[in-house]
DNA sequence: GGATCGATCGGCT
DNA sequence: GCCGATCGATCCG
């Protein structure tokens, strides 16, 4: 079985595609000696000064400066006060894009995520229960609490697999077609931005959100 | 099952 | 001072 860490090279695309390649990759968490991972099975485009749901739309600063940075590093936000958002930059330097990750198919670590999450009820389930297995990831937010990701890792390099987050092929190969788009979750404020169809997710998945 | 709403705080106006 | 790239509880039917 080939593990084969995405290099920069990957990133440093036309974010759409970086995103429909996206899809079946596999996010991996190192934690202490631990692993963490699941399968991206849903993410959204965010791309350039002009789409006004991106933060860089309002322009650079030192939130968003890491958009505008080289492709291949996680920039993440707090959203609503409580809840972490994990994207990866893509596209050339001076250009502000990224990809939202914004669910997985758990694959290791089951037992940790389950502990990272809060709701009691993921602690009374056996770990193999459908309705677990479905709720643990499936969502921005709630990725990023079961692979315990926040702030502090907005602006690390994940094109290394010595690093503590990073994403590798597994050689899944998804296929167009079974590939839906939609507009992106959450962005109704953003004007013309709001109905470009440019949520991405793998048909038919169980993990997706919402 | 779906609709609605409160939590909670950093970032920008 | 306003508001969100969300989540989970609650209410209704």
């Amino acid at each position: 079985m080939t593990k084969k860490v995405l290099p920069r090279s990957f990133y440093t695309r036309d974010t759409h595609i970086v995103c429909r390649e996206l899809l079946g990759k596999v996010l991996i968490r190192k934690i202490d000696n631990h692993i963490v991972s699941g399968r991206i099975v849903e993410v959204e485009a965010y791309v350039g000064f002009d789409d006004l749901a991106s933060h860089a739309s309002k322009g650079r600063t030192s939130r968003t400066d890491v958009m505008f940075g080289p492709a291949g590093h996680a920039y993440v936000y707090l959203v609503y006060g409580m809840h972490h958002c994990l994207n990866i930059v893509t596209e050339k330097e001076t250009y502000p894009a990224a990809v939202l990750i914004r669910a997985l198919e758990p694959i290791e670590g089951v037992k940790i995520m389950t502990n990272n999450r809060t709701l009691s009820f993921f602690q009374s389930l056996p770990s193999t229960h459908h309705k677990l297995l479905t709720n643990l990831t499936s969502g921005p937010g709630k990725l990023c609490q079961a692979l315990a990701v926040d702030k502090s890792f907005s602006g690390k390099d994940i094109t290394r697999h010595d690093s503590e987050l990073f994403i590798v092929d597994d050689d899944v190969r998804i296929s167009t077609s079974s590939i839906t788009t939609t507009p992106r979750i959450g962005v109704a404020y953003a004007g013309a931005s709001a109905t470009l169809p440019w949520r991405y997710f793998i048909t038919n998945s169980p993990f997706v959100s919402r």
